[in-house]
DNA sequence: CATGAATGAGCCTTCATTCAT
DNA sequence: CATGAATGAAGGCTCATTCAT
């Protein structure tokens, strides 16, 4: 990968933003150029198409997932990482309920495509969410802990779906509630 | 509502279809005119803007949504009914593995924009779909039924968003048996 | 000329009245259909180009001036008749000032093309007005009637261009005084 | 305003020249940018809009006429820059009698829009010209000054819409001898 | 003649991408 | 690497005109 300068960082973060407020499709490079604060033209250095700063914008949802992880991670117990999670979902719910999830959203963006790969890495993104809830499941001791992660995940990406088409950001404080109880009922 | 000619049908019909493998925002009107062989000029004679075929896909999937739940009200108990739903979403795995659900991934790219007001109107359908499962829990005499249809569809519409990111049917099928399990449990 | 059937009739009438309003390029074979009551299609029956259409909205102000004629031909003295017809201008200033000389924006327009020979057809009706006014001043006894009717009619075009430009219907008032007071001078 | 690159300036001539010839609805951007030697997708680097295009034409033909004024203004005598001026538009007879006053004609075609301001701004450049006029007058100490301005531009208005419409430039030249008469006679 | 519907050419505009300096 | 400018391929939409009934 190479090296992140300043600006490639903050077209990648422009990126990450933009899109996930207009969506891959409606979002132009000139978008991202001045939100970045980079000239149109100089884009092309560090991207050298539309496609590979969606990509770069999904590379920061990654990021971010990874952060998310790790902070969780400081947690002794796996059942209070799990709820951490589910507390920093609800904890952005004004932004889902505004934009959705950016990473779900943009995934059932790109799984429209035919071609150009996009909509694989997107899958793994999620991917990535879904192993580390299997893994804290797992650490749990719970049976089928693959079917707990889908099941947690998938609530997550209903929720905020619904919290997104209907504007209102209670239906995450209420499913996220939900969820908690749910965690804390596994044995 | 406009009396629904032949073509004008058929250009709805196309429109669901496409929409929902395409996305809107990449979607042509050129492809909805191919996709009902119907000249490009003259789709204009029957929706005035793109906006208005777009509305016309929603309105499309809002009629295949009637009509389903008319379909599953013919069954006397309100809990086979859900049951009948989740059965319903199953079967239309590989769709929904390839594609997303085509309300709730509609809702989505329209949730982007600013102006326009098809951003609501995608979420009254999703909206109907949660009365009507309220509707059918409230007969069963069940607690908080309204936050038990936010449960049943934001699970639907995880499970369609994860198992397209994934491009796995399998995940309809596996939580939609626990959803049937679910159903089953609620006393 | 073909028999002027009522809905013809009304066709001319609506197409003088959007085109003075609208211009002509502007102008839809529609808006003109939707003014006249009459089905798009059938206008075809009774006009078979826009062009045509045109034309008979040059006619129909060709017929409104001849018509305007006749009635001060009953006035014994050809200068009270020049007199009259500013003095009927000057009552048209509010439509002059909002939309212009309707015979004089349309020649204006027409002159733009290359083809069709329409706006040969326009300066024919200016014509026709020209040949009125320097009649009178030719029953006057006056030198170079031409040109005194070239001075008036100019007058006429100038005024109504500005007061159109300008917004300002008092510049047909103020002018058309100066008309009066200059036709009045003549000996 | 901004810098005028030699390219903008090219499509500023380009668009005056050609939209006075065909009229604004007429002309395509297509025509402005063959005409500039410019490629269709380059003109929305400098014009956003068509009608900021017109909005051009109508701005170049104010600096032709801020252009003209200045150079008569080095006459000391107002009533030789009158008269210059008629003279100027006497000379450009063969223009006017082919597509009539730039800025008038533009003007009437505008002034049938409802929206847009554009009519205001053609509505701006005839009143620059009426105010230098006025101007004139006044240096000569005549009374009304204002009327007499409306009565010159009037007349160059009507002659040259006359002289349009009848094809005819001998129509400036016959209308502007008397107006030179005119403004000799004016005490 | 009547009429709703059909057709296709053309126009404005956007935008990803490339180029010259 | 920087940057303003250039380029051309679409796409949405309008509308005069024609057609089928």
């Amino acid at each position: 990968m190479r090296a992140a300068s300043a600006k490639r960082q903050r077209l990648m973060a422009a990126a990450a933003q933009v899109v996930h407020q207009q969506g891959a499709e409606r979002t132009t490079i000139a978008d991202i150029a001045r939100a970045a604060d980079v000239p149109v033209g100089n884009v092309y250095y560090y991207f050298k198409t539309k496609d590979e700063l969606v990509a770069a914008a999904l590379a920061e949802h990654s990021r971010h997932l990874r952060d998310l992880t790790e902070r969780l991670e400081r947690l002794p117990d796996p059942r209070e990482r799990l709820k951490g999670l589910v507390e920093t979902w609800v904890g952005q719910r004004d932004l889902a309920a505004r934009y959705g999830c950016p990473t779900g959203t943009l995934a059932a963006e790109l799984d429209k495509r035919d071609e150009g790969g996009l909509d694989a890495e997107a899958g793994k993104v999620i991917r990535l969410l879904l192993e580390w809830a299997e893994q804290q499941f797992r650490e749990l001791g719970l049976p089928e802990p693959d079917g707990l992660a889908l099941t947690l995940v998938g609530a997550y990406q209903g929720m905020s779906l619904l919290a997104n088409a209907l504007r209102d950001p209670q239906i995450m404080t209420r499913e996220g509630a939900r969820l908690i109880g749910w965690l804390d009922s596994l044995v």
